[in-house]
DNA sequence: GTCTATAGTAGGATAGAC
DNA sequence: GTCTATCCTACTATAGAC
């Protein structure tokens, strides 16, 4: 039997019920079998929307880094006034949701390394020009200085992330906690802060986590 | 008929017939036939030394690590003396050999996305110990002050790498243009060094590039 | 332990009927 | 737009020759 829909209908039931296998399994364990047995519907039709499992994958993930950036962006704008205080909002990572605690575990997965490197990049590209905001805005109040508030942004979450990810990348423990402990340091020589003032994004503190993980 | 050879000959000879595929094609268009058929062995032949094309991928990867950083390493001792001139060879694009720059341009296509994502992280781990060694150096002589010169190294060259790398991203040519502009500024205030010692990082100046590309 | 040959499974992708 | 049938290739299994 053939039952007809609207594109745009069919093609968020797709992409929602591809996100749901690649989390509940993984991206590489799903296969396009599963989406379609999942759906009730044939191989041939999800290839007319997704031209191969790759640009599904891709869809999946500007849909998930989306999503993602507007909750965040959502907690940052209500709670905290301040750039530091703000920051402190946007990363920390115990302000996440149970649902998001647990797709990050399913990220970390040997089998979501795609997955989870590809939402890495997409979530840099969307949270640096918010994160640049915040440090031009400190800049303003005279807490820090820089000439390049984006690029500065955008070093720093791509480069924490690429080094304290666990999962995607082959550190030891050891490795990520040396390099969590220099994050405040680091972070207050790019801004030019005072010393201390980054003290909350260190991991031994209580009540204070490194600067996301995604 | 069937040759016979020392499995460290043969593995190599799988490896390296592997790479060139790698190279000339893509690692995704590279089939384990083409790898059996240019050698004029058995498939079970391949899959007896890597048990998957994934890890012969891996193989593929820390070979040309490896390779590429002793190049560099002869080149550094070499020429340079004093950490300030040694960053400038060791980051110095143009002392690349031909093959190194046609490696570079497969690496770029879409079908190499993994092995060069891979590559990068094995590049990390291997230069910034020597990176971190020449900010200790430039410590010593009063030229840079940092507590943390691994991990200044770490960051720098994955950000940079990360945030510069055609291909692998979707960065615009702006984007990078912009980025790298902001490199000499980053690393200066990183190092606390003093401002102009990384000009010749600027990739607007003549004669000088961008801390590598891979 | 090293190598060949071959047959078979599973999953990504496509063509063409409807 | 949807489905069916088919193709291609990564990978496994096996059986056996040197």
């Amino acid at each position: 039997m053939r039952t007809v829909k609207e594109p745009d209908v069919r093609r968020l039931e797709i992409l929602e019920a591809a996100k749901r296998l690649f989390l509940k399994q993984t991206y590489d364990t799903t296969t396009t079998n599963d989406v379609m047995r999942v759906l009730g519907i044939a191989k041939g039709t999800i290839y007319h929307y997704f031209s191969s499992k790759n640009h599904l994958l891709d869809a999946v993930v500007e849909h998930m880094a989306e999503a993602y950036v507007a909750r965040r962006m959502k907690t940052v704008e209500a709670c905290a006034s301040g750039p530091l205080a703000r920051m402190r909002v946007l990363f920390d990572r115990d302000a996440r949701s149970a649902e998001e605690r647990s797709a990050t575990a399913s990220l970390h997965q040997p089998g979501n390394v795609t997955l989870h490197t590809r939402l890495l990049v997409a979530l840099v590209q969307r949270l640096a020009p918010v994160f640049a905001q915040l440090i031009h805005d400190g800049c303003d109040e005279g807490l820090f200085r820089t000439e390049h508030p984006l690029e500065v942004a955008e070093l720093l979450l791509s480069g924490i992330q690429f080094l304290t990810d666990e999962g995607v990348h082959p550190w030891s423990a050891e490795d990520r906690t040396r390099r969590l402990r220099a994050v405040p340091a680091l972070v207050e020589s790019l801004l030019a802060a005072k010393p201390g003032s980054f003290a909350f994004l260190d991991p031994g503190r209580a009540g204070a986590r490194r600067p996301r993980s995604a």
